[in-house]
DNA sequence: CGAATAGAACGATCTGGACGTTTTAGATTG
DNA sequence: CAATCTAAAACGTCCAGATCGTTCTATTCG
């Protein structure tokens, strides 16, 4: 990726380099089309006659600066300018779809309380058909790490980081609401262990699952092993997955944590775990189905599971159906 | 990829309008007459005499967001006959539109860990035009009641409790996400303090600030007093809502709020505390704006303090741009 | 009865999607 | 580094159906 950057000069040094008016951005008919909420055919007869001004390639296709883009939707449809494209500096859309420069704008729109940029960022990924695991490992976590950096070098404020989990969480329910929602398939279960409030990865772990065809509920966070165990009896999932962001008590939860896995091992429940408070050390003493560093690993093992699940139902029929 | 994204998600459940699907929602005159069951003419008249506000295309089409049909809909008390058209989860049955047994029926679903049905409970009585300040104060908030006192009489477990808040606050965001957003009017912040997790007031508080006009920001839960002093002095909100639903530390706690209060009183920012967590003995020593025991009392307030500020705009103009 | 409101009718205009062709932009290759 | 290749985007055009503004009729209500 860096190579492709350092080969193709012109496009990307232009713009860091002179931000002058010369280069002023130019967007394609359907790019503004879709910020303003009209369709192509609409918007090239309104060029055409005169309402936006155009300038045109060699090849005769149009190309509308973004200011006189802003100029139209402000004169002419003042209620609806889609900010994602027309309100972005810098950043032409193709460039914007890529995701490589996203953690870095989403950690700054996240600590400025611009939710509405934070949406436009992630969903411009999803809807460029980005796989919801990478978007989550390498936009949103990636962005998180950098609060948590700045948090800690006193460049950022508390309220700051809640505030920007509270964006995240509305931008994953958002997302999660344009899944299907599962009625059949494997049941999982995430939740985060009592003390840990840190809900945002298991918020993500739901979504992942669902997108490959799991019936992920999330119970919430800071819930006792006493309970989960409970949940687990009743519900009988196939998977449970607990995040673990911060062990309060090690032993403790050790202890817990392994009569958990005991008790799964009665339905068959498979106990995933993942979290950075799991250091090493707690890790050799504990006992579990599988460690998931990355949401991208929690979906290669969930798909796995099912897959073998699905494949060999050769067992006596579990007793799934006792709600 | 795509394919898996979509794998569940076929192409046809995107309905006319598919593109940037999580902006301003716009429909046409004979949708939104569809929706509401009304004739094309008359929604024309309606939009004409201002009751709709709309806006229009370069062509001169007009084209009514979803948010604004969804509140004169309300307002209105039109039926909503089609509310697929409006993107509203459907409802079970359109029968249920009596705030009497909902409650009951609601924690009751909640327990059972079924969220379709919750969602039914909830959107049934905002479509048929219930303020949400009623529907929080009497119907959701009930049902927490409900559900604490089985827990407290070992009915209920604490996973269900955790997860009922999960799907209250999915319903709450999607609730949320039908409101237009405000891009302007008093900025009001949401918080709860340090140690307290449990946001379901607050969230609650930003729908009902925001239904009557204010601009409505979540902070987050368990944000330290130091914090919110820092949040105020760069938000320069005209009102913080605090929801105490625990107080760890009784002493800590009054100095720290007044702390807070004092620095409130400095930017003209009004200090709305609610929340069983507060006894009456703890609120004798608290200074604040004002105190709510019900979301319909923080929206009288609101509205109230909108008014004054809105109307005695005679003072000198508060040093308030300096970002 | 008169005023006000809801719905229907109508010709003119606007919108958005479809279609086959041409252009663009990025990747590959020599 | 430039020539070549290819998938995706944009072009122009067409048209069915939606929407406009207006006018007219039916119903309701005091």
């Amino acid at each position: 990726m860096a190579t492709i950057l350092r080969g193709t000069t012109t496009a990307d040094d232009r713009e860091t380099n002179e931000g002058s008016e010369f280069m002023e951005q130019l967007l394609s008919p359907k790019q503004v089309a879709e910020a303003i909420g009209a369709s192509e055919s609409s918007l090239k007869r309104w060029c055409d006659q005169g309402l936006l001004m155009t300038v045109k390639t060699a090849g005769g296709h149009r190309r509308i600066p973004v200011q006189e883009a802003l100029r139209f939707a402000r004169e002419q449809n003042h209620a609806v300018v889609e900010p994602r494209i027309l309100a972005m500096p810098g950043t032409d859309n193709r460039k914007a779809r890529r995701i490589e420069n996203c953690a870095e704008r989403l950690a700054e729109e996240l600590l400025a309380n611009n939710e509405q940029a934070c949406r436009a960022i992630v969903f411009d990924l999803f809807l460029a058909g980005q796989p919801v695991s990478q978007i989550f490992d390498e936009v949103i976590a990636v962005a998180f790490r950098i609060i948590g950096e700045k948090w800690m070098c006193h460049e950022a404020d508390i309220y700051q980081e809640r505030s920007s989990c509270q964006i995240a969480l509305g931008v994953l329910h958002e997302l999660r609401s344009k899944q299907a929602t599962p009625n059949s398939g494997l049941v999982a279960l995430g939740a985060t262990i009592e003390g840990d409030q840190y809900s945002l990865p298991v918020a993500m772990s739901e979504i992942v699952l669902r997108a490959v065809g799991w019936h992920a509920k999330l119970l919430g966070s800071s819930i006792p092993f006493d309970s989960l165990v409970n949940a687990i009896k009743q519900h009988k999932p196939e998977m449970l997955c607990l995040s673990v962001s911060f062990v309060p008590d090690e032993s403790a939860f050790i202890a817990g944590f392994n009569r958990l896995f005991d008790e799964a091992s009665k339905t068959n429940t498979a106990i995933v775990v993942g979290g950075q408070g799991l250091t090493t050390e707690i890790r050799t003493r504990l006992r579990y189905s599988a460690f998931c560093d990355t949401m991208q690993h929690l979906e290669e093992f969930a798909k796995t599971l099912r897959r073998q699940t699905e494949v060999v139902p050769k067992k006596a029929p579990k007793p799934k159906k006792n709600v």
